[in-house]
DNA sequence: TCAATATACAACCAATCGGTTGTATGTCGT
DNA sequence: ACGACATACAACCGATTGGTTGTATATTGA
């Protein structure tokens, strides 16, 4: 159902919204993890840790792969730099507004 | 009854997971707009847009300013800039797998 | 002074969220 | 073949979200 950059953007950004998420992506970032592994690091159970994983798989921020009977995700570095394109996409508008007050200053 | 890093960066991320508020963003960035103004460019309540720019206001992303009867919202790019920091970081985790990784391949 | 304008905010609603427990399905080791 | 482990997913719950309408409060211009 999800198809446009603007429904990419909403996943990413909420998949980010959250501390948890943001710290089990961290984690992978650094190695991969699997999801057991990864809920041992969390006061909650197992299921709610396996939902977090899902949705930053959803957001396309983590991947999987199979490794026996684990499930091993490990961050996906190119999904965060799409969301820092993001960011400078919003900066480069702000350095237009700045460049047109300079413009109007250079009028007197 | 925000208070750590954590807490501000899920209401950045919160605040920038939904397009109509990406889309004040960008705005705001661009220059200042009352919030009718704003709310004119969306098919919704004016009371639903106000509550948007309350959100993004909350989540520091932009400021307010009172000219008469008007508040006039500006984007703060200072803010843009901390969520950028924030992915940098992520990054920056990544590379130093990447760095164990070559490390690894190096010992053979 | 007073009507119109601009904003804020409360109350409400359906949908989604973040958590829970329970169950089903694979996969491994013996 | 079977018990233990790893994962997935459904059903449920209270809280939050994104929207609505209605009301209150400033501020302006005539």
């Amino acid at each position: 159902m999800d198809e446009t950059s603007e429904d990419r953007a909403d996943a990413m950004f909420h998949a980010l919204s959250d501390r948890t998420r943001r710290d089990i992506l961290r984690r992978v970032l650094a190695g991969e993890h699997s999801v057991s592994a990864l809920a041992g690091n969390y006061d909650m159970s197992f299921a709610a840790v396996q939902k977090h994983v899902a949705v930053l798989e959803r957001a396309g921020l983590i991947t999987k792969r199979r490794h026996g009977r684990q499930q091993l995700a490990s961050g996906d570095v190119e999904a965060v730099r799409s969301v820092t394109s993001m960011l400078a996409e919003l900066e480069h508008i702000w350095r237009g507004r700045i460049d047109r007050i300079d413009a109007l200053l250079e009028e007197t």
